[in-house]
This record gives C-alpha cells, structure tokens and sequence, in this order.
DNA sequence: TCTTATACATAAGAAAATTATGTATATATT
DNA sequence: AATATATACATAATTTTCTTATGTATAAGA
C-alpha cells in the first residue's frame, strides 16, 4: 500500500468513500484511480483489495453486479443503504482521527 | 485504542512524538498522556505499548533506565539520535498520510 | 512473439492490534 | 480491617489487516 503504516486500517474508508462518488466501481477501477487520485502515493495491492469487497459485501455494505466487457469479467460494486450509512460514519471517523492524530503531535493548536 | 480502526499503524509515531516532547516517560505515564491530550479519545491498552516499547528499545530507537519509586518499577524511556531521526520521519509519514486522505475523500480540494 | 495491461482470486506469512491474564505495591473507600 | 481502585510492569492467545507470492484468463501493444 505504501511505506508507511499509517495506511493500514484505511481502505475501508477508501473504498466506501469511492463508490459513495462514483455510484458503481469494479475492483481494477478502484486500484487506478486511487493511484491516480494519490498521485502515485498510495497503491492499492489485489492482495489488500478483494478480500476487503468480499469482506464489505457480507457485511452487506455492497451490492454487487456481474458485467462482461471485451469477453473479460467485471464486478461492479455499489453501495448499499446499510454502506451509504456507514460512510457516513467512517468519513467521521477519519475526521476525528485527524484531529485527534494532531492534537497529539501538534499540542500547541489543541 | 478506539473503536476505530484507523488507529492501527499509528502507536510508534505517538509513543516517538511524546518522547521527542518529555525527554524521557515510563509506560504508564504514557499511556496517561494520550488519554488527556485526547480527552480519552484514545486509550492505549499495555498489550499494545509494552510489546511497541520493547520493540523499539530492539531496534535501537530507545533508550531504557529503571527506577524505583515509591517501591514500584519503573521503566523510563528516552529516545537515542536514531530515534530522534526516526520521529521527524514519522512525523513527516503522518502529515503526508493525512494529505493523501484528505485528497482521496475531499477530491475538490486537491 | 513476448510483454504489459486488464481483471479476477486465494493462500501463506508478517505485523500490529485486542482481549485476557498474571504479578505486585500503594492508595482510597466502605 | 477489608475491599476496590490506581499504579506499574509483562506476556500469551487470538484477531484483523495487510504484504508477498501465486494462479487463471483475455486484450492490446511492441
């Protein structure tokens, strides 16, 4: 994913915030454009990813839908009411991180 | 830590940040620490920090020393030269780690 | 023809945490 | 005096999340 450790714990709230913009996205598509989005920075390996749509699927977060395009299998995942919800939540979370993360490093602003 | 995962990855800049402040802390203390800066958002358990203090001492990042107070033990740990360059690299991971979310779940702002 | 890109998947192992224990002393409460 | 809470360390079993490696298959580009 990255050098830094930081990012673990994160792609969750990746993957819940991409499809909260893009409707519907297949596993590839995510990898491209959260590479492309990060500027390279961050890359999001299979290894990391599927088991993490798997895992977002039965806990019933997302939907997914079956597509063949060029003779190639796609799934395209999208949220469900239950995924658009904890969105919500994990966008909240990662704020409260954030501030958290700088109250700690940075007391003087807190 | 928290009920959020995000977290995860994050105990070793803490512990390096805190120490970079205080000269030298022992483990409860720490642990103390960052539950007032955060107004116990985070709480370190000790299955957490003892296993991350004694790692670091092995790499060389901390310095440890014992003491006796009051008849109890304490372990008080400074940081060596490595691991003061260790906590402006860390420090840096974090403000780029933050950057990178906030262009992944705040596009319009990058 | 061979490499790279597209597109999925899983298994073995590592890393970092949680949860549950355990030991021991000091202080506060009933 | 007895009990609970706070201080202070530690580790073991398990879980979670990731990396690394591997596998399958088609399309496109060199």
């Amino acid at each position: 994913m990255s050098n830094s450790k930081l990012y673990k714990g994160s792609l969750t709230t990746i993957i819940l915030k991409l499809l909260n913009e893009n409707d519907k996205m297949y596993g590839y598509e995510i990898t491209q454009r959260v590479k492309e989005l990060t500027k390279g920075e961050l890359k999001i390996t299979e290894g990391a990813l599927y088991p993490a749509l798997h895992k977002l699927e039965a806990e019933g977060l997302l939907d997914v839908e079956v597509a063949k395009v060029d003779n190639r299998l796609r799934k395209y995942y999208k949220l469900t009411e239950t995924g658009t919800k904890e969105t919500v939540n994990k966008l909240e979370e990662l704020a409260e991180y954030i501030k958290t993360m700088q109250a700690l490093v940075n007391p003087k602003l807190a």
